[in-house]
DNA sequence: TCAAAAGTGTTGTAATTACACCCATGT
DNA sequence: ACATGGGTGTAATTACAACACTTTTGA
């Protein structure tokens, strides 16, 4: 704030309605080949104790993107989470209580480092996308546009390092994918085209707990490509 | 507001900030091979007279939606616009005097119908994209991601009814596209490319401002497809 | 007549798809 | 021994890009 004249400034803005800012991290975590989300039960009325996203205020001096970090962090302990705004829902009715506009976030999780304690420890619960209750409020809509948007960016880049762990087989990337487009692929073609991008570096150790034959870890190779560089289409849209 | 008790209210929501939430649009018009985008002085201090985005606030029972609306009906003079939001824009410092959250809009207008008079009487402007002003605050960045959007849409989706008169030549279609994404694109491939969509109807009228042979006249085709049928991709990207 | 846009056709390459098929091994 | 996923190869199809060529007509 530069302008030291309050009278001035209540001048300008004073006219303006302000209003309550929210974010709400719509949270997905990946495991034994389903999406999920995890989703909390509301603490407070109305609607207490329905399921719904998890969601905290905008404070005077932090960003929306902050707010949500901060958000994730608290509530789940977890930290570096790849976020991604999805949108702004706004509508005057869409919570009962009071008029509260929402900035939605979506967040992919490793389910592995996760601290199931303190994920327990406020009642929430992970859901599988394709079996998930209904949410309150506009939290189902959120939920489709926040996929929506996951499909989109997971169509242009490779997604696989947020969601699991550092290293893993083709097989379970194309799990992954699979549960990301609520759909199958076919495992050679969609190995040719994940090894085609040129961003997997193959280890040499083997993980056997899928198949009898045992499969090749994979990682990020870092030194590859530079972080946001168009890595092309991945799965036709 | 269903909830009639206004001490439990505040103790919800009263230990949380509220903040001012504005609108930012991003106006799109085309002419003459150029996209551009309409600017407005800034009509009050901070940065009086510096070029920006069409702005307002957000009312009392208003969503984000209805006030680009209106802000841009009152602004422009223009009603049932195709709009679509950026995203939301929330950095404590983006504006100079006080804290504003803002949620951006992009539009696409047809510089036809376009009422001259509107316009000018607020100082403001059309600039080409390719050349246009610096702006005040974080427009400019609102302005690229704004692109980014609309470019996206118009891979996916043919943009032409909104941009572009009633009747259009595929030139001239052609020509639109080459600036919003700004390169040139083949006439024979994208003509093939775009008529295989099956969502143009020929007109027996020619257009022959032109050129010397005369190019059909197209339009939308209503009976063609449900408007939000995935037609695939248009160009490459 | 000739430049310039409209419109059609052809051709080589790349991407995508749908498979077939062999490999390794735990049960 | 065999079912299961791992991994490679191939062939048909489709999409894309480049560009040649023909048509039309105002200047």
């Amino acid at each position: 704030m530069e302008l030291n004249n309050q009278t001035l400034l209540n001048e300008l803005y004073g006219e303006h309605p302000q209003h309550y800012v929210a974010v709400d991290c719509v949270i997905f975590g990946y495991k034994d080949g389903d999406l999920k989300l995890l989703l909390y039960p509301r603490s407070f009325e109305p609607s207490k104790g329905n399921w719904s996203l998890l969601g905290g205020f905008i404070q005077k001096d932090e960003s929306s993107d902050q707010a949500a970090e901060r958000i994730l962090k608290r509530t789940t302990g977890l930290d570096e989470i790849y976020m991604d705004q999805v949108a702004a829902f706004s509508k005057p009715d869409r919570e009962t209580a009071a008029r509260v506009i929402s900035i939605a976030y979506y967040a992919l999780i490793r389910l592995d480092d996760h601290d199931e304690e303190i994920v327990h420890q406020y009642g929430a619960d992970w859901f599988s996308i394709k079996d998930k209750p209904d949410l309150i409020f506009d939290h189902d809509e959120i939920v489709s546009k926040a996929l929506a948007k996951l499909q989109q960016k997971a169509g242009y880049q490779l997604i696989g390092p947020e969601l699991l762990p550092e290293m893993f087989t083709l097989t379970q990337l194309r799990g992954l994918y699979e549960a990301i487009f609520l759909r199958s692929m076919d495992p050679g073609n969609f190995r040719k085209k994940v090894l085609s991008l040129g961003v997997l570096k193959r280890h040499n150790k083997k993980d056997s707990t899928e198949s009898k034959k045992g499969a090749f870890y994979y990682s990020y190779d870092e030194n590859a490509e530079m972080p946001d560089k168009e890595i092309g289409r991945i799965i036709k849209v």
